[in-house]
DNA sequence: TACTTAAGTTCTGTCTAGCAGAACGTGATT
DNA sequence: AATCACGTTCTGCTAGACAGAACTTAAGTA
């Protein structure tokens, strides 16, 4: 059972500041992306810990403002605010025009799925992906996050950004581009990545992560990584510039 | 100045049941939907007639949450959480693998941009969208929503909907497919839509419209309508095949 | 350099609105 | 019939959200 802001004892993480039936409210959302899209009040009164009571009330706003919406067999689904809201976000960093092309050209050149990583906090966010026409493939959907220590964009992210603290192993690693990896993420995926800059606000920053990935049937060999590499690297060099940072190609 | 719950006087809309906060909270994420994507802590106070100390507090959830998030120059922007939960929203319509190649096959026939709209309560709403090779080319993203009474998806989507009450002379204008809309939406664009169908719970239902459009010059002609329209008939009743409406092509 | 205006932030006493939890209704499943 | 699980309604208590003032920067303006 759940209990309500506890102050003294064993001190649950305690978010500062803030306001307790927002969080609850976002721990609702939240919850449906383990769920699949579709839950019952049971269920989500179970995932999040809240009574259902308390589940019920709330979700009378979620529902009102457009961010829930419950059918008539009493289940609720994610409501199309959200997805107003997410693609609104995505456009936000005004670089989807520019992107695009670039991930089409590769999945062309290489016949490989291409995608646009960038980090988000302590995981990588896939922001916009272009998939390959092969049948059998690597599956990354846009708006995926992953771990930012495995496969090579995740490499880049880290070791190409100024802010972060880099290991020496990394970095010697992150020597030469593009950088590779091969069944890291997972066993039977390999992927190469470059690292793409902008113009920010204080300079030439890290932008993001461009990748081609694939079954390690198809890319182990390194002729055609050499191949896929140096696609990367026109591209990746094209879209830096496209984005303001001309000449901050090396670190 | 805004105020609490007032129970008594001129019954503000007076939203029954829910959680205050929340509300409050949502209202701020909407906000943002009109000023494309940064706002500063005094322009959401405006936006939304809040406090400042109240959105300070709220917004602090939605940070944690990964609903927002805050910049260095203190500029609040829509946070990766809501993409995340918005694309889960699109694929929770199971839809898209079906969806998108029709789409792409009707931009590749007919030269133009091909969508797909779903009725989203009193308005439409672009759920998907591929686009068209030509430069000059109409403007509609994935996530907007348009009006439901212009448009020939719009009038597909309340004409070909049983459970809507449509007037007589809508009624008469749905009598034979597809439906042609010029100029209607917006002056320079023409339209052609059909109603895609799919088993639901209580059997046979309208699923959404698939619409072809672009700049009335290319599209006005009787001959080019035609041709647009037989492939729209074509693909709709595919697609309708996949969702397992067989034979419910006629209301 | 001082003055003005506006934005962001911190703090606190008041009071209300959200909460827990019990109780109830309903429909399956056994 | 009996049990179970789910959704829903209701209520008294009090913790927690709120308004608003006060303060701190920061950027104009003259």
């Amino acid at each position: 059972m759940p209990s309500r802001k506890v102050s003294g004892e064993g001190a649950p993480p305690k978010a500062e500041g803030g306001v307790d039936a927002v969080d609850r409210a976002l721990a609702i959302l939240s919850a449906f992306a383990s769920h699949d899209g579709q839950m019952s009040l049971a269920q989500i009164s179970e995932a999040t810990g809240l009574y259902k009571s308390t589940v019920l009330r709330i979700a009378a706003s979620l529902e009102r403002g457009g961010f829930l919406s419950r059918q008539e067999n009493k289940l609720y689904r994610l409501g199309p605010q959200l997805f107003r809201l997410g693609l609104l976000y995505q456009r936000s960093f005004k670089i989807e025009d520019m992107v695009r092309p670039v991930l089409r050209r590769l999945v062309e050149t290489t016949g490989e799925s291409a995608s646009f990583f960038v980090r988000q906090g302590e995981v990588r966010l896939c922001l916009f992906r272009e998939e390959s026409q092969h049948a059998v493939r690597d599956h990354v959907m846009e708006g995926a996050t992953l771990t930012l220590d495995r496969g090579a964009a995740g490499h880049v992210l880290v070791g190409y950004d100024s802010r972060a603290v880099v290991s020496e192993e990394l970095r010697s690693r992150m020597a030469r581009l593009p950088i590779v990896s091969i069944g890291e993420r997972s066993a039977e995926v390999a992927a190469v990545a470059v690292p793409v800059y902008r113009r920010g606000a204080g300079g030439v920053e890290l932008a993001g992560a461009l990748t081609v990935s694939g079954p390690r049937t198809r890319i182990a060999d390194t002729e055609t990584i050499r191949q896929i590499g140096a696609a990367l690297l026109e591209q990746g060099r094209l879209l830096s510039r496209q984005l303001g940072a001309d000449e901050a190609w090396r670190l």
